[in-house]
DNA sequence: CGAAGAATTGACCGCATTCAAATGCGGTGG
DNA sequence: CCACCGCATTTGAATGCGGTCAATTCTTCG
């Protein structure tokens, strides 16, 4: 149940900023000295637990590089991912001093810690968190949303949109000149993918084959796939 | 679809700090004024619309007293509430300007509307807004964990362990003394709470009287119940 | 009292889950 | 090179939870 041991590796999706027009906030930081009251930089191999859900948490954390799943597990064994975040996202922001989440990098992931004092002290830092923490509200608006009321193919189609560079979302630039394929990386496996999405790994398979025989999707390999019309597949997930 | 006009009104739960240990941010404003520059106090009344998914924001809501519903809907009319705020609770952080979500009131609404500029200028309403948004980010994590994967059993006794003042959540004092019955203030009606649960408003009733049936609440009217034993309650919910 | 809306209950259905088996893929060692 | 193993994924068959449709009861209010 507790998931995964990864044949993934490398994928650059998450390497680049998650969301469009936002840069990561400590771009450029340099990644050597841990100073007192510096921000501190700390890396970790892909597969990895950051942080576990209960755990004491030490500020908070910014996404410089990589993709980091936070999760919330059910006494018996039940497991939800909450959020998929990636370069420029922030987490460990419960108010308690412990963690609600659990956070398991999906790449190697470069995270720079922020202490209290240094968020309150620094007014640029803490609007451009506090920007960024508006926009993953807006992505949980979104999950709830997809979560609470749509099928299981609408789901899919869905995540599959917002593994998409450049398209869906808000200012969606509708299709680019004749043919409107895109190449979509995936990097996560059916399992994180069901955990995500809140349902079975054999659900998900059921609605991966769904789509490529209705011949939204194709693929060979299993960490990615191409759509051939980016708009046939908005069009399955519900939202339009 | 679209539900509800309202039967229910008064309800206190609301008008006090909906989590525990923090006040309004805005506690003891004078209500009078509208001096430019300075936050702006707004009323509205019971079931009624505050700001529309797709409409232009103005600044950044903080609710005062009363209760406000967050909800999205799907092109098809399918409806997810997406939070229940309370008193000290903030909306409106769409970073594009334009409200991602539909904000309806539960009860009669205060409102202070923070410009940007506000807040901007203010360390400590900044830092009390971003302590806020922590904890609803908090909030919405455990919503996501029950829409994704909790039965609708579970959904319904977890919403109630919500409802309830003082129990559950992270400090949870354990039982009172002797006996540990609570009375709960609903103040939904059954087409709202099937909207926050994901389920339909036929399921939610049925999960009611199962509920009703096993001894675990008890209720004449239909926007408050007992609960005999909290802890029972609490048990059912999924999380324990 | 009667009308209108909210909630409950019942019967049936369908989508997603569960349980189980087969297939495919990568890596290891003979 | 090929057989074999481990693991992820796919596919199939059966089950069941929650949804849909429909009828009834309850509540509130004019």
């Amino acid at each position: 149940m507790i998931a995964s041991s990864g044949r993934h590796s490398g994928n650059t999706k998450f390497d680049s900023s998650w969301s469009p027009a936002l840069v990561p906030i400590a771009a450029g930081l340099p990644a050597a000295p841990n100073l007192p009251g510096q921000p501190r930089v700390q890396n970790f191999p892909a597969r990895t637990t950051i942080v576990e859900e209960g755990d004491h948490a030490t500020g908070l954390c910014e996404i410089v590089s990589g993709g980091v799943l936070l999760i919330k597990m059910l006494p018996d064994g039940r497991r939800q991912i909450i959020e998929i975040l990636g370069a420029g996202d922030v987490f460990g922001v419960s108010p308690t001093g412990v963690s609600d989440i659990t956070a398991e990098t999906l790449t190697p992931v470069k995270l720079v810690i922020h202490s209290k004092k240094a968020v309150d002290g620094d007014p640029e830092l803490r609007s451009m968190i506090f920007a960024r923490m508006r926009l993953q509200m807006c992505a949980m608006h979104d999950h709830a949303l997809l979560l609470g009321r749509k099928s299981a193919e609408e789901r899919l189609s869905t995540f599959l949109m917002r593994m998409m560079r450049g398209r869906g979302g808000y200012g969606c630039a509708g299709p680019q000149g004749a043919s409107d394929s895109a190449d979509i990386p995936i990097g996560m496996t059916r399992q994180e993918i069901a955990d995500y999405l809140g349902l079975t790994i054999e659900t998900v398979s059921r609605a991966f084959t769904s789509l490529r025989r209705a011949g939204v999707i194709a693929y060979t390999r299993n960490d990615a796939v191409t759509a051939p019309s980016v708009c046939a597949l908005c069009q399955l997930s519900g939202s339009v």
